[in-house]
DNA sequence: ATTTTATAGTTGTATATACAAATGTGAATT
DNA sequence: AATTCACATTTGTATATACAACTATAAAAT
Protein backbone atom coordinates (compact mmCIF):
# COMPACT_ATOMS: atom_id res chain seq x y z
CA UNK A 1 0.00 0.00 0.00
CA UNK A 2 1.31 3.44 -0.33
CA UNK A 3 2.41 5.72 1.87
CA UNK A 4 -0.28 7.95 1.58
CA UNK A 5 -3.25 5.76 2.25
CA UNK A 6 -1.85 4.11 5.47
CA UNK A 7 -1.23 7.57 6.82
CA UNK A 8 -4.93 8.56 5.26
CA UNK A 9 -3.06 11.67 4.11
CA UNK A 10 -5.57 14.28 2.96
CA UNK A 11 -2.96 16.32 1.35
CA UNK A 12 -0.80 15.62 -1.51
CA UNK A 13 2.70 14.85 -0.67
CA UNK A 14 6.42 15.88 -1.97
CA UNK A 15 7.93 12.73 -2.53
CA UNK A 16 11.04 14.21 -0.10
CA UNK A 17 8.65 13.48 2.40
CA UNK A 18 7.53 10.34 1.28
CA UNK A 19 11.06 8.90 1.58
CA UNK A 20 11.35 9.62 5.20
CA UNK A 21 7.62 8.49 6.00
CA UNK A 22 8.15 5.23 3.77
CA UNK A 23 11.65 4.57 5.72
CA UNK A 24 10.14 5.19 9.37
CA UNK A 25 7.04 2.93 8.21
CA UNK A 26 8.86 -0.03 6.84
CA UNK A 27 11.27 -0.02 9.86
CA UNK A 28 7.80 -0.11 12.03
CA UNK A 29 6.71 -2.78 9.70
CA UNK A 30 10.23 -4.53 10.14
CA UNK A 31 10.29 -4.09 13.64
CA UNK A 32 6.91 -5.27 14.80
CA UNK A 33 7.20 -8.48 12.96
CA UNK A 34 10.78 -9.05 14.19
CA UNK A 35 9.67 -8.59 17.75
CA UNK A 36 6.95 -11.52 17.19
CA UNK A 37 9.50 -13.66 16.53
CA UNK A 38 12.16 -13.13 19.68
CA UNK A 39 8.62 -12.86 21.87
CA UNK A 40 8.59 -16.72 22.29
CA UNK A 41 12.66 -16.23 23.35
CA UNK A 42 11.94 -13.52 25.49
CA UNK A 43 14.68 -11.06 24.53
CA UNK A 44 14.45 -7.87 22.43
CA UNK A 45 15.59 -6.68 19.20
CA UNK A 46 18.50 -4.67 21.05
CA UNK A 47 19.07 -7.91 22.94
CA UNK A 48 19.20 -9.88 19.56
CA UNK A 49 21.28 -7.53 18.12
CA UNK A 50 24.40 -7.44 21.42
CA UNK A 51 23.78 -11.49 21.00
CA UNK A 52 24.63 -11.56 16.88
CA UNK A 53 27.35 -9.06 17.30
CA UNK A 54 29.38 -11.26 20.34
CA UNK A 55 28.78 -14.41 17.91
CA UNK A 56 30.09 -12.97 15.07
CA UNK A 57 33.36 -11.94 17.34
CA UNK A 58 33.92 -15.69 17.36
CA UNK A 59 35.13 -17.09 20.54
CA UNK A 60 37.38 -13.28 20.44
CA UNK A 61 35.64 -11.25 23.71
CA UNK A 62 33.82 -7.27 22.42
CA UNK A 63 33.89 -4.72 24.65
CA UNK A 64 31.50 -2.30 25.78
CA UNK A 65 32.45 0.21 22.46
CA UNK A 66 33.11 -2.80 20.54
CA UNK A 67 29.20 -3.53 20.86
CA UNK A 68 28.11 0.01 20.33
CA UNK A 69 29.68 1.17 17.52
CA UNK A 70 28.32 -1.92 15.65
CA UNK A 71 25.25 -1.72 17.25
CA UNK A 72 22.33 -0.03 14.87
CA UNK A 73 21.07 2.50 17.33
CA UNK A 74 23.82 4.10 18.67
CA UNK A 75 22.63 5.87 21.76
CA UNK A 76 21.27 2.67 23.08
CA UNK A 77 22.59 2.02 26.46
CA UNK A 78 25.05 -1.29 26.15
CA UNK A 79 25.94 -1.84 29.99
CA UNK A 80 22.09 -1.82 30.94
CA UNK A 81 21.40 -4.50 27.17
CA UNK A 82 24.71 -6.52 28.78
CA UNK A 83 23.17 -6.77 32.56
CA UNK A 84 19.76 -7.76 31.00
CA UNK A 85 21.73 -10.50 29.02
CA UNK A 86 23.78 -11.39 32.19
CA UNK A 87 20.95 -12.26 34.21
CA UNK A 88 19.74 -14.61 31.31
CA UNK A 89 23.10 -16.27 31.48
CA UNK A 90 23.46 -15.66 27.95
CA UNK A 91 26.86 -13.85 28.10
CA UNK A 92 29.51 -13.41 30.93
CA UNK A 93 31.26 -10.44 31.38
CA UNK A 94 34.27 -9.41 33.23
CA UNK A 95 37.26 -7.01 33.50
CA UNK A 96 40.34 -6.68 30.84
CA UNK A 97 43.71 -7.78 33.33
CA UNK A 98 45.65 -5.77 30.60
CA UNK A 99 43.04 -2.67 30.75
CA UNK A 100 40.86 -2.58 33.40
CA UNK A 101 38.57 0.21 32.22
CA UNK A 102 37.57 -2.40 29.83
CA UNK A 103 34.85 -5.21 29.92
CA UNK A 104 35.24 -8.71 28.04
CA UNK A 105 31.63 -9.56 27.07
CA UNK A 106 31.72 -13.29 25.78
CA UNK A 107 28.80 -15.27 24.40
CA UNK A 108 27.39 -18.46 26.71
CA UNK A 109 26.68 -21.53 24.90
CA UNK A 110 23.11 -20.55 25.96
CA UNK A 111 23.39 -17.45 23.88
CA UNK A 112 24.63 -19.13 21.15
CA UNK A 113 21.96 -21.96 21.35
CA UNK A 114 19.25 -19.35 21.41
CA UNK A 115 20.66 -17.85 18.67
CA UNK A 116 20.48 -20.95 16.51
CA UNK A 117 17.37 -21.75 17.46
CA UNK A 118 16.40 -18.24 15.83
CA UNK A 119 18.78 -18.50 13.21
CA UNK A 120 16.38 -20.38 10.53
CA UNK A 121 13.26 -17.90 12.00
CA UNK A 122 15.43 -14.77 11.29
CA UNK A 123 16.27 -15.69 7.42
CA UNK A 124 12.39 -16.31 6.84
CA UNK A 125 11.88 -13.22 8.30
CA UNK A 126 14.40 -11.16 5.85
CA UNK A 127 13.19 -13.00 3.13
CA UNK A 128 9.00 -12.63 4.29
CA UNK A 129 9.63 -8.57 2.81
CA UNK A 130 12.37 -9.41 0.45
CA UNK A 131 10.43 -12.05 -1.80
CA UNK A 132 8.18 -9.04 -2.90
CA UNK A 133 11.22 -7.61 -4.98
CA UNK A 134 13.76 -9.30 -7.76
CA UNK A 135 17.32 -9.57 -7.04
CA UNK A 136 18.09 -6.80 -9.11
CA UNK A 137 15.27 -5.02 -7.11
CA UNK A 138 17.03 -5.90 -3.85
CA UNK A 139 20.20 -4.44 -5.25
CA UNK A 140 18.62 -1.31 -6.18
CA UNK A 141 16.63 -0.44 -3.17
CA UNK A 142 19.97 -1.49 -0.76
CA UNK A 143 21.81 0.94 -3.07
CA UNK A 144 19.18 4.16 -3.38
CA UNK A 145 19.22 3.43 0.41
CA UNK A 146 23.04 3.97 0.96
CA UNK A 147 22.79 6.63 -1.69
CA UNK A 148 20.64 8.57 0.35
CA UNK A 149 21.91 8.29 3.69
CA UNK A 150 25.61 9.82 2.43
CA UNK A 151 25.32 13.35 3.23
CA UNK B 1 28.63 4.53 3.48
CA UNK B 2 27.66 0.69 3.05
CA UNK B 3 25.91 -1.09 5.82
CA UNK B 4 28.82 -3.70 5.91
CA UNK B 5 31.03 -1.00 6.82
CA UNK B 6 28.92 1.17 8.95
CA UNK B 7 28.10 -2.15 11.08
CA UNK B 8 31.98 -3.18 11.27
CA UNK B 9 30.65 -6.80 9.76
CA UNK B 10 33.43 -9.29 9.34
CA UNK B 11 31.33 -12.17 7.62
CA UNK B 12 29.73 -11.46 3.78
CA UNK B 13 25.76 -10.41 4.00
CA UNK B 14 22.90 -11.65 2.66
CA UNK B 15 21.23 -8.93 0.43
CA UNK B 16 17.96 -9.90 2.46
CA UNK B 17 19.53 -8.92 5.33
CA UNK B 18 21.39 -6.08 4.10
CA UNK B 19 17.77 -4.45 2.99
CA UNK B 20 16.72 -4.61 6.50
CA UNK B 21 19.85 -3.33 7.98
CA UNK B 22 19.99 -0.65 5.74
CA UNK B 23 16.18 0.36 6.60
CA UNK B 24 16.75 0.77 10.12
CA UNK B 25 20.10 2.05 10.06
CA UNK B 26 18.56 4.89 7.73
CA UNK B 27 15.54 5.87 9.87
CA UNK B 28 17.89 6.03 12.65
CA UNK B 29 20.14 8.59 10.67
CA UNK B 30 16.72 9.93 9.83
CA UNK B 31 15.15 10.01 13.24
CA UNK B 32 18.59 11.32 14.97
CA UNK B 33 19.16 14.46 12.46
CA UNK B 34 15.52 15.04 13.02
CA UNK B 35 15.48 14.90 16.99
CA UNK B 36 18.21 17.76 16.46
CA UNK B 37 15.78 20.10 14.90
CA UNK B 38 13.17 19.62 17.42
CA UNK B 39 15.36 19.67 20.21
CA UNK B 40 15.45 23.25 20.75
CA UNK B 41 11.09 23.34 20.11
CA UNK B 42 10.85 21.15 23.67
CA UNK B 43 8.71 18.71 21.89
CA UNK B 44 9.42 14.91 20.65
CA UNK B 45 9.17 13.49 17.16
CA UNK B 46 6.12 11.67 18.07
CA UNK B 47 4.35 14.62 19.76
CA UNK B 48 5.43 16.72 16.29
CA UNK B 49 4.14 13.98 14.48
CA UNK B 50 0.45 15.12 16.73
CA UNK B 51 0.59 18.03 16.00
CA UNK B 52 0.88 17.66 12.67
CA UNK B 53 -2.16 15.42 12.17
CA UNK B 54 -4.01 17.75 14.04
CA UNK B 55 -3.25 20.54 11.80
CA UNK B 56 -4.06 18.62 8.77
CA UNK B 57 -7.61 17.86 10.30
CA UNK B 58 -7.78 21.70 9.51
CA UNK B 59 -9.97 22.98 12.35
CA UNK B 60 -12.09 19.93 12.60
CA UNK B 61 -11.13 17.63 16.13
CA UNK B 62 -9.36 14.72 16.11
CA UNK B 63 -10.50 11.97 18.75
CA UNK B 64 -7.75 9.14 19.63
CA UNK B 65 -8.00 6.90 17.53
CA UNK B 66 -8.52 9.08 14.15
CA UNK B 67 -5.14 10.52 15.65
CA UNK B 68 -3.77 6.64 16.43
CA UNK B 69 -4.33 5.23 12.86
CA UNK B 70 -2.34 8.27 11.20
CA UNK B 71 0.55 7.98 13.63
CA UNK B 72 4.12 5.99 12.15
CA UNK B 73 4.26 3.69 15.32
CA UNK B 74 0.72 2.36 16.11
CA UNK B 75 1.83 1.44 19.40
CA UNK B 76 2.43 4.20 20.81
CA UNK B 77 0.21 5.90 23.96
CA UNK B 78 -1.54 8.82 21.86
CA UNK B 79 -3.33 9.04 25.65
CA UNK B 80 0.06 10.36 26.90
CA UNK B 81 1.47 12.07 23.97
CA UNK B 82 -1.80 14.18 24.02
CA UNK B 83 -1.21 14.75 27.90
CA UNK B 84 2.17 15.99 27.20
CA UNK B 85 1.28 18.69 24.41
CA UNK B 86 -1.58 19.50 26.77
CA UNK B 87 0.71 20.57 29.42
CA UNK B 88 2.72 22.83 27.02
CA UNK B 89 -0.66 24.03 25.55
CA UNK B 90 -0.40 23.35 21.96
CA UNK B 91 -3.56 20.95 22.12
CA UNK B 92 -6.94 21.23 23.98
CA UNK B 93 -9.67 18.33 24.87
CA UNK B 94 -12.67 17.67 25.53
CA UNK B 95 -15.30 14.92 25.73
CA UNK B 96 -17.33 14.65 22.69
CA UNK B 97 -21.04 15.79 23.60
CA UNK B 98 -22.59 13.47 20.84
CA UNK B 99 -20.50 10.47 22.12
CA UNK B 100 -19.18 10.46 25.33
CA UNK B 101 -16.16 7.65 24.44
CA UNK B 102 -14.78 9.79 22.37
CA UNK B 103 -11.88 12.48 23.09
CA UNK B 104 -12.19 15.82 20.85
CA UNK B 105 -8.01 17.13 20.31
CA UNK B 106 -7.72 20.14 18.71
CA UNK B 107 -4.61 22.36 17.91
CA UNK B 108 -4.22 25.77 19.68
CA UNK B 109 -2.60 28.76 17.90
CA UNK B 110 0.36 28.00 20.33
CA UNK B 111 0.50 24.27 18.47
CA UNK B 112 0.03 26.17 14.86
CA UNK B 113 2.82 28.36 15.66
CA UNK B 114 5.77 25.87 16.48
CA UNK B 115 4.21 24.15 13.59
CA UNK B 116 4.87 27.07 11.06
CA UNK B 117 8.29 27.69 13.11
CA UNK B 118 9.32 24.31 12.57
CA UNK B 119 8.17 24.24 8.72
CA UNK B 120 11.11 25.67 6.70
CA UNK B 121 13.49 23.19 9.28
CA UNK B 122 11.40 20.44 8.36
CA UNK B 123 11.17 21.16 4.28
CA UNK B 124 15.29 21.74 4.75
CA UNK B 125 15.34 18.39 6.87
CA UNK B 126 13.64 16.38 3.64
CA UNK B 127 16.10 17.43 0.98
CA UNK B 128 18.83 17.73 2.95
CA UNK B 129 18.87 13.79 2.38
CA UNK B 130 16.75 13.25 -0.87
CA UNK B 131 19.23 16.15 -2.80
CA UNK B 132 21.68 13.06 -3.17
CA UNK B 133 18.80 11.57 -5.59
CA UNK B 134 17.44 12.59 -8.60
CA UNK B 135 14.00 12.42 -9.37
CA UNK B 136 13.77 9.67 -10.85
CA UNK B 137 15.67 7.69 -7.96
CA UNK B 138 13.56 9.12 -5.33
CA UNK B 139 10.84 7.84 -7.09
CA UNK B 140 12.23 4.36 -7.53
CA UNK B 141 12.93 4.78 -3.84
CA UNK B 142 9.65 5.31 -2.94
CA UNK B 143 8.10 2.51 -5.15
CA UNK B 144 10.85 -0.21 -3.79
CA UNK B 145 9.78 0.30 0.06
CA UNK B 146 6.05 0.38 -0.81
CA UNK B 147 6.46 -2.90 -2.43
CA UNK B 148 9.02 -4.22 -0.26
CA UNK B 149 6.45 -4.11 2.22
CA UNK B 150 3.64 -5.31 0.79
CA UNK B 151 3.40 -9.03 1.81
C1' DA C 1 -35.53 -3.68 30.54
C1' DT C 2 -31.53 -6.36 31.18
C1' DT C 3 -27.61 -8.61 29.57
C1' DT C 4 -24.03 -9.06 26.24
C1' DT C 5 -20.84 -7.32 23.05
C1' DA C 6 -18.23 -3.74 20.93
C1' DT C 7 -15.94 0.63 21.02
C1' DA C 8 -13.01 4.48 22.93
C1' DG C 9 -9.93 5.77 25.93
C1' DT C 10 -7.04 5.38 30.31
C1' DT C 11 -3.95 3.38 33.57
C1' DG C 12 -0.33 0.20 35.37
C1' DT C 13 3.93 -1.95 34.87
C1' DA C 14 8.07 -3.36 32.91
C1' DT C 15 11.38 -2.24 29.79
C1' DA C 16 13.92 0.80 26.59
C1' DT C 17 15.89 5.19 25.03
C1' DA C 18 18.12 9.77 25.31
C1' DC C 19 21.17 12.50 27.47
C1' DA C 20 24.07 14.23 30.99
C1' DA C 21 26.91 13.56 34.90
C1' DA C 22 29.88 10.69 37.51
C1' DT C 23 33.41 7.09 38.33
C1' DG C 24 37.49 4.65 37.60
C1' DT C 25 41.61 3.82 34.94
C1' DG C 26 45.44 4.78 31.95
C1' DA C 27 48.44 7.96 29.21
C1' DA C 28 50.60 12.28 28.55
C1' DT C 29 52.40 16.57 30.32
C1' DT C 30 54.67 19.51 33.43
C1' DA D 1 55.61 12.54 41.37
C1' DA D 2 51.66 15.28 40.65
C1' DT D 3 48.47 17.16 37.53
C1' DT D 4 45.90 17.15 33.47
C1' DC D 5 43.69 14.93 29.82
C1' DA D 6 41.59 11.08 27.45
C1' DC D 7 39.16 6.80 27.48
C1' DA D 8 35.79 3.12 28.95
C1' DT D 9 32.04 2.25 31.39
C1' DT D 10 28.34 3.11 34.73
C1' DT D 11 24.67 5.53 36.93
C1' DG D 12 20.78 8.86 37.36
C1' DT D 13 16.79 10.86 35.60
C1' DA D 14 13.27 11.95 32.55
C1' DT D 15 10.74 10.39 28.87
C1' DA D 16 8.96 6.93 25.60
C1' DT D 17 7.37 2.34 24.19
C1' DA D 18 5.07 -2.23 24.52
C1' DC D 19 1.55 -4.68 26.19
C1' DA D 20 -2.09 -6.00 29.12
C1' DA D 21 -5.76 -4.91 32.16
C1' DC D 22 -9.26 -1.79 33.32
C1' DT D 23 -13.15 1.76 33.05
C1' DA D 24 -16.80 4.05 30.80
C1' DT D 25 -20.09 4.44 27.25
C1' DA D 26 -22.87 2.93 23.39
C1' DA D 27 -25.12 -0.47 20.48
C1' DA D 28 -27.08 -4.97 19.82
C1' DA D 29 -29.33 -9.07 21.39
C1' DT D 30 -32.38 -11.48 24.31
Amino acid sequence: MKIEEILKSTVPMDNSKKIILNVLYTQNVITENFNEILKPHEISGEQYNVLRILRGQKGNPANMCVIQERMLAKTSNTTRLVDKLLLKDLVTRKVCPENRRKIEVLITQKGLDVLAALDPKVIAHEQFFSKNLNAEEINQLNHLLEKYRNQ
